[in-house]
DNA sequence: TTATGTCATATTGTCAGACCATAACGGATC
DNA sequence: GATCCGTTATGGTCTGACAATATGACATAA
């Protein structure tokens, strides 16, 4: 009766080509930099044809295990955040995710950074955050230029926390979550004031070493977009139209 | 002097195939489910060769937007949170992120998904859960069935939350931090009957629909765990040597 | 009618070999 | 040592081909 299927899964040489590197990085007898050799090597070495080389190195590429810093030179690299973010977001967006989700998560990954931050950025770190607020500032108006400068603001906030781990988890979801900020300003037009002064606030309780004034400021931050969402009939919303991604 | 050099970046056509169908995924132009042509068909479409269509659709699978249910059919799909899980798995082993990374992040996910699932989480669920706490309490001494419960556990309490977004950044994080147990169970002899305890007590909330007590559980539970690196020495080791993931 | 079996066809995975542009390397020159 | 230059080999692309097999249509059996 209760027959347990366990579907075979043919392995094609160009799968085993892009697993058997992979396996070989993973288990660190290939180490980010080293250099591979040229395909046809390769192709010799597993005895199959260059083609069936290059698909299985297209997919250790896309992976972001190997890359090319030159055509001619393909080394083993380490997965790159931004490759990471690019693939959640994009993700997320065909998941059709709802502001809510974002924010729910949002709402504990800024603060956290921003606890961090204070315990651990450096002041040149803050003296640059204090900067690109200041870019802020001066970009009323602009809003494609507002919605980078905010993003870079609460992305430069997380490195200064130091935790990568955070840093990953939380870039594709503040990146599209800070997004909708397009779709509430017109709702809410003292949103931009509000926004610039928990910044201000923020970076205040960075210098000051504060990090529960910060946690509470980033809280606040972060719990009035939502009211902007709201007011802007955004709850339930789908995030954004993935083509959004660049 | 300060020349902007705008870095020309050659594509190739492989590349722009992928690009070019990627786009008219997020474009919407092709659903989810959609049927693609055949290699040749695409070719043709293209002006290209099928070793060049392949070498770009090879990258779109490992992208996740396209996908084969058999070799001979290709659909776009949709990224599967698992690809994702793996790659961001991978990338934290390169990066070797450490136990306080994981920790600290964890620390913030976990109570918040305990908390959405007391709100959210139907009954079945919670007997689901029950049922699978059950599992836990019987694999006392089988280490690694132990750990698999365990992230299972807190996998389902997620889920329970019904928050995609949390879902996904929650997950590898979770399952480097907890594989970290077999590191710890050996110096703290009790920690494995304060696990057993902790996930009694959010069941109990759960079914209580106390979303505070749930959260507070959750907290105690990680802060618990911390407890155990530190006794271990653990705090700054790097999570796992990336060969442990499967 | 529905289910099973048969078969032709199209498509995929893989291979072999070839072409051209150019990145990389070594040597020559300054 | 730095710069120029030519050779070489490698990557991107193409053409063409072959075997295995999934798919769909058709025929037959229950």
């Amino acid at each position: 009766m209760s027959l347990t299927a366990k579907p075979i899964h043919v392995t094609y040489a160009y799968q085993q080509i892009a697993e058997e590197i992979e396996a070989q990085i993973l288990r660190g007898e290939l180490k980010p930099g080293d250099q591979l050799p040229g395909e046809a090597e390769l192709g010799a070495l597993f005895g199959v044809t260059r083609s069936t080389v290059r698909e299985g190195l297209r997919q250790l590429e896309s992976d972001g295990l190997v890359h090319r810093p030159s055509p001619r030179r393909l080394e083993v690299a380490v997965p790159q955040a931004d490759q990471l973010t690019t693939r959640a977001g994009r993700a997320m967006a065909l998941m059709k995710v709802t502001f809510r989700e974002l924010w729910e998560v949002t709402m504990v990954t800024e603060p956290l950074a921003t606890r961090l931050a204070a315990q651990r950025a450096s002041s040149d770190e803050i003296d640059a955050l204090q900067a690109l607020h200041g870019d802020l500032v001066g970009s009323e108006g602009e809003m494609a230029r507002t919605i980078e400068l905010d993003e870079r603001f609460h992305s430069r906030v997380a490195e200064m926390g130091h935790n990568r781990v955070l840093g990953l988890a939380r870039e594709p979801i503040a990146l599209l979550l800070f997004r909708g900020f397009a779709q509430i300003a017109p709702f809410a037009p003292k949103f931009y004031k509000r926004q610039i002064e928990a910044h201000s606030n923020i970076i205040a309780a960075l210098r000051d070493r504060d990090a529960d004034r910060a946690e509470k400021w980033a809280r606040m931050h972060i719990e009035d977009f939502w009211r902007g969402a709201q007011i802007a009939g955004l709850e339930d919303e789908i995030a954004l139209n993935a083509r959004a991604l660049s």
